[in-house]
DNA sequence: CGGTAACCTGGGAT
DNA sequence: AATCCCAGGTTAC
């Protein structure tokens, strides 16, 4: 999200080099093969790790591969299942609706999905929105009267007993968010007023290949067609059911990708980003070991190795680098940089910056800010004043809580022209 | 090395 | 109606 389409109409005369940036690590790695990754990207990636927090690892989600994690479910519990006639006679028009364990102040539908994080979920009721964990269909949905959030899973799979898992895993269940916006808090009272408006906004745990692939289509492109663009990868993938009209898909596998060509991907309407998917599922399947496995064992890296890492794939730069490294590799304090986040940070953290065109540099700069304000979360707390930012969420958002304020446009652009004369 | 133009496409503004 | 601008950027000069 840039500016302009969050202040809208009149911010024509802004310059629009500021999105021109350059990539850099890629670049350097060809014209210096012999430079070892994690050089290269201390040269280029100046984010700080967080001074004394270790890595954050919750003891109840292991970095286990995703394959394993459903081999592992398809092999446990079944017990406990429901007789499947009686399921199946349920699931059509009634689902079991099961409650999650979560405080509304931990989770919010509304400020978690269409926020950005996933193209993947439809919204199928007005607090409710389903999408494919793994292989299960999975609806969520807010429970009236402030109960929090209940799941069910539609299509009685067999292995649906290992839903719940998975589900809690995806939402990242293990991260307390009250604890860390408290720590937010504490230290910035802009966070704290935010925070209690947007309760529940919440960083997802995505499959890696998932959210590669989905951040991939978003370059320099807007939300409808990037829509467009996942919900064409998802059809190749299997069929898992359709809910309120809307049809949904398991994520393909790196294999069934790998036979689509750059052609059938242009055609789908891709553009220039056919060939980026088309090298990166190639530059993937020739990894040792398997390019899931490959993503999956990003989640054990340093930050800075993991962006390293990602950025050898092609159509790879840092902020889709970023969004993968915090949305779905566990990098909790990997902070997406793009102009929208520019704005707050030259605006909060870095106003000495204002005024100045984002760079590749500057960007990482804003990242360390962030990371040195905020912490091993700092990836979080971006998401929320991101979150804060959306025009969708403008409706809860009192205006001198917002980076730029209507009647700051004016200036801005008077500023802008001055500057470029 | 740091800055810039080019890249697909479709919708909205001028 | 034709044209320009823009969209959660990356790549190649």
């Amino acid at each position: 999200m840039t500016s302009s389409s969050i202040l809208s109409p009149n911010l024509l005369l802004l310059p629009c080099s500021c999105r021109h940036g350059a990539s850099s690590l890629k670049r350097l790695q060809t014209l210096a093969p012999t430079i070892s990754p994690r050089r290269l990207s201390s040269l280029l990636l100046t984010m700080k790790r967080p001074r004394r927090a270790p890595p954050p690892s919750p003891p109840s989600t292991p970095p286990t591969p995703q394959t394993i994690h459903r081999l592992h479910h398809h092999r446990r519990r079944r017990c406990c299942e429901k007789p499947v006639s009686m399921r199946q006679s349920l699931a059509a028009e009634s689902p079991e609706w099961v409650p999650l364990d979560l405080a509304e102040s931990e989770l919010s539908l509304p400020l978690t999905f269409p926020t950005g994080q996933t193209f993947r979920w439809k919204r199928t009721g007005p607090l409710r929105f389903t999408g494919a964990v793994g292989p299960h269909l999975v609806s969520l949905k807010h429970l009236e009267g402030g109960g929090g959030v209940a799941y069910c899973v539609h299509g009685n799979r067999p292995d649906g007993a290992g839903a719940r898992s998975a589900v809690l895993d995806f939402l990242n269940a293990d991260i307390r968010l009250g604890e860390i916006w408290e720590v937010f808090s504490a230290s910035d009272s802009r966070f704290a007023e935010l925070a209690r408006l947007l309760r529940g906004a919440r960083v997802l745990r995505q499959d890696p290949l998932e959210c590669l692939i989905q951040f991939l289509c978003s370059s320099n492109n807007n939300i409808a067609r990037i829509t467009k663009m996942v919900d064409f990868v998802s059809s190749l993938g299997r069929h898992l059911g359709s809910v309120k009209g809307l049809e949904f898909y398991e994520f393909p596998s790196l294999e069934r990708l790998l036979a689509v060509s750059e052609k059938e991907f242009r055609e789908a309407g891709f553009g220039y980003r056919a060939k980026y998917i088309v090298g990166t599922v190639k530059t993937l399947q020739s990894k040792p070991g398997g390019g899931v496995e490959w993503l999956t064992s990003l989640r054990g890296l340093d930050l800075q190795d993991a962006i390293a890492a990602l950025c050898t794939l092609s159509g790879v730069g840092s902020k889709v680098a970023a969004c993968v490294a915090l949305f779905s590799l566990d990098q909790h304090h990997a902070i997406p940089v793009d102009t929208h986040v520019w704005q707050i940070a030259t605006r909060y953290l870095l106003p000495e910056l204002a005024g100045a065109r984002l760079t590749p540099k500057l960007s990482g700069r804003v990242a360390e800010a962030f990371v040195s304000k905020y912490g091993k979360y700092a990836g979080w707390a971006q998401t929320m004043l991101f979150i804060a930012e959306l025009p969708s969420q403008k409706a809860i958002i009192p205006s001198h809580c917002l980076t730029i304020q209507e009647d700051e446009k004016v200036e801005r652009i008077d500023k802008e022209a001055s500057v470029a004369e």
